[in-house]
DNA sequence: TGAATACATGAACAAATGCTCATATATTAT
DNA sequence: ATAATATATGAGCATTTGTTCATGTATTCA
């Protein structure tokens, strides 16, 4: 299966290439989706939003490690946080990430299936 | 317009997330993205395929540097080498890749348009 | 065969990353 | 007010990352 494919020339990523700052702004979003931890918050939060004791017992992970993830994904705007009483709610910020982890993880989930023969 | 919206629970992502290996692969490719060098030698190789030295005029880095990074990305499977006389020739191996960043390059386009007002 | 061109790769190193530990702040209950 | 619970954050540290430099291999041409 894997055949020599041609991509058809795609004129929307040609247009945004000569542009630094949103080539910059992408790899960023990626970075986000890099880390094991942060992809188990953003997934775990594509489902629905939840606090942050929440996300540190799904993530198996300490508090504070889950703190300052959740900053680093406030800062890149990919998150948004609002307190309930004791609690602080964290939630998706943004749809396109919910798209990008679903073909992340269909790749994923070929390529995990192939060299597992 | 960012009002809070509902993302419907998406079963695909929750099938998958039960995976280790998946999500491990799934930050892999995330991974190969995040960098700038590297989002440009796959954008690159998305409008077409390309020799080792045509990718290093474009991304304007070093020899030695593109082809650390190629070999990185050949490693992941996210690109395939083939000799051509003295030239050897990267292409893209995997068509999710071309999805993933055109759908990256639309977030960071709105992104950077909103910041910069 | 020898020189030139194209690419690959190991070692080394500075910078970035993700965690832990200690501590600070905010909210609620007593 | 005091204690308890929930979250945030700075400092320090080990690890990872991306690059450069030097050198090695492969192919073509004279």
């Amino acid at each position: 299966m894997r055949e020599e494919h041609t991509i058809e020339p795609n004129e929307l990523i040609e247009s945004y290439l000569a542009n630094e700052d949103i080539i910059y702004e992408a790899t960023q979003i990626f970075d986000a989706l890099s880390d094991y931890t942060r992809f188990q918050i953003l997934s775990a939060l594509c489902v629905s939003s939840k606090s942050v004791s929440e996300l540190k017992d799904l993530c198996h992970v300490t508090q504070s490690a889950i703190s300052h993830q959740l900053r680093l994904l406030r800062d890149r705007g990919l998150v948004f946080a609002r307190r309930e009483g004791q609690h602080v709610i964290y939630s998706l910020a943004d749809e396109h990430v919910a798209t990008l982890m679903r073909v992340g993880l269909e790749h994923a989930a070929e390529t995990v299936s192939v060299e597992g023969e």
